[in-house]
DNA sequence: CTGTTAGCGCATTCAC
DNA sequence: GTGAATGCGCTAACAG
């Protein structure tokens, strides 16, 4: 079954009368021909039903409006800003985004990209989902403006825009440490994830410079693992009094298993989120939060993919950062607690 | 700048010492090329860096394996399950899903709808954002298969998969009414929405059956405009004992103004929840709310859309619908509230 | 088994 | 201004 018996051009120019030349040009809205025929033509097109096949001219073309933007969790809603102020800046500029959904697993991430590339984009942006060895690979080799940003770093051979991880977690366990909390556990997706690492590092370095202990918990993102992962940690006799998540996943177990564990928040645990979201402040109490600035990280990745697909390849490769915003609200109190 | 120096197929049988043909067999997997030959095929593209270009095969072919799939929000936790369910179902089937986010604006969709249109989808999947003749004019116009969902009605001349509104807003009313609640206001979006009529249908049904006035707030989905007008409807004197919010945006913006008027929750008011979310069981109190059968839905809107790629058109358009399940949970409570 | 041929629908020279 | 001619990269039908 085609895709539709659809008509095409040819057919529009016969019924207008016209060549197949001139009936593209009308259509393209490019001058240089009369207003009699332009209107006929347009007539015979509405006539007709005509669509433009926009991959048969990007085809003739060798270009393409359209940007391949492959992102790991739909369910992020870090991400689905991202989407959206993305979207904004490309339909500004003219372009389209051909949307890959990675779901957190390297094989889909690969058939995505693999498909985004088949649909020849102009360019690509990639939000890498773990690893990204494979994935750089096959994008280096078709020679297309790449993008990458979110879970990357500067030693990765492509423009990169992120967040500053290392930063941003130091400041929240900072948070932590100036309201006297001492057995702060992070509970992190996975270290297979550059920008876990650097979460990683700047919690690891407040702890360390403040002579904490740091308490790692390494659970993923799906709640059958990081729920019973959280849930023995506050039941051990030393257990944390504070925890900070590296993710809105993890914020949702830690919750679920400070309900489980009976404790009270904040009074008995504080709890403090890397990555903010609309709910976490509608109801008590409100969540503190890292908020990344969605808004200037889209923005420059929409300026370095505009620069390439304009400029031609730039010489070295830019790694931008952009620092987090802290939202203290009502989960991270002081410790020990005073009633 | 074009989309990379890209190699093509005729590179890659010269180097080969093939014939295009040849080539193209080998890549596609087809058989009828002797082995060494196939190798040899297989050793050039590696080498020369060789990618299958999609789109000059789907124009040749006059073929394609993407479905357009055009939703109104990508902030909406139903339509992100929605689209999870569905990737997984197509990817099963060999087809890829090409997404379209209509940002809930209409002149967006359109767009979106024209641009997926455009990359000659095998059929399209749309989940209308706010009045569907003019998305429904464009579709019919290209022959393509359409299979439209939830904010629909059976006398769309498409296919539809919707869950039954009226019966689920009908039982949620209900549920509200058993616990003793006579004024209970239904906060949606707007009667714009083929399936917000539906859900005030069933609510007005059940109040008026209980003899109770309904007490509708038209809010949109943004929080400046729906919190202020929950926030007015709760100062009243004669203030709604229960609020039936009729989807995820709702629910925050009732949250939060239940929290500005001080009024606890859910002792001086309930809350239920059209549409489930899993924040809303995690801070207390846990959040009653209504779900959607995403599964079901979705894999009735891909077992449609595949009928009709491989059956060609049916005879009628089928009108499939779903029942929503109710989750009572700890913001329902009887009124008068005995504390 | 393999190579040759003929387009898919369109944009773009280049003559007129 | 306009139309005829030439592929973009690929698949499929056919002839050897």
């Amino acid at each position: 079954m085609p895709a539709g018996t659809s008509v095409t051009l040819r057919d529009v120019a016969q019924a207008a009368d016209v060549s197949l030349g001139t009936a593209s040009k009308v259509m393209a809205g490019r001058g240089g021909v009369s207003a009699r025929r332009a209107e006929s033509v347009h007539a015979a097109a509405r006539a007709l039903g005509y669509r433009h096949n926009g991959i048969a001219a990007d085809l003739r073309r060798n270009r393409s409006n359209s940007i391949g933007l492959v992102i790991p969790d739909l369910r992020n809603s870090f991400f689905v800003d991202l989407i959206h102020a993305l979207e904004t800046f490309a339909s500004a500029d003219g372009y389209f985004l051909v949307l890959g959904h990675a779901n957190e697993n390297p094989a889909t991430e690969m058939e995505r990209i693999r498909f985004v590339l088949s649909r020849r984009v102009a360019g690509m942006i990639l939000l890498p989902c773990q690893g990204h060895d494979h994935a750089l690979a096959e994008l280096r080799q078709c020679h297309v403006p790449v993008v990458m940003a979110d879970r990357v770093n500067d030693s990765m051979p492509a423009n990169t825009v992120a967040t500053d991880s290392v930063h941003a977690a130091y400041t929240g366990t900072q948070h932590l440490l100036s309201l006297g909390h001492r057995r702060i556990a992070f509970a992190a997706n996975t270290l297979d994830l550059t920008n876990t690492r650097d979460r990683v590092t700047g919690y690891s370095r407040a702890m360390e410079e403040a002579g904490a202990a740091p308490q790692l918990i390494l659970c993923g993102t799906e709640n059958d693992r990081a729920h019973p992962a959280m849930l023995e940690a506050l039941l051990r006799p030393e257990r944390p009094s504070a925890l900070f998540t590296s993710g809105t996943p993890m914020t949702l177990a830690a919750l679920s298993a400070i309900a489980d564990a009976d404790l009270h928040l904040p009074s008995e645990v504080s709890l403090l989120s890397f990555d903010d979201a609309p709910w976490m402040s509608v109801l008590s109490p409100h969540i503190s939060a890292i908020r990344q600035p969605v808004e200037a990280i889209s923005r420059a990745i929409w300026q370095l993919m505009l620069a390439e697909l304009k400029g031609g390849s730039a010489a070295a490769p830019s790694h931008l950062s952009f620092k987090a915003e802290l939202r203290p609200r009502q989960t991270t109190v002081a410790w020990p607690h005073r009633g």
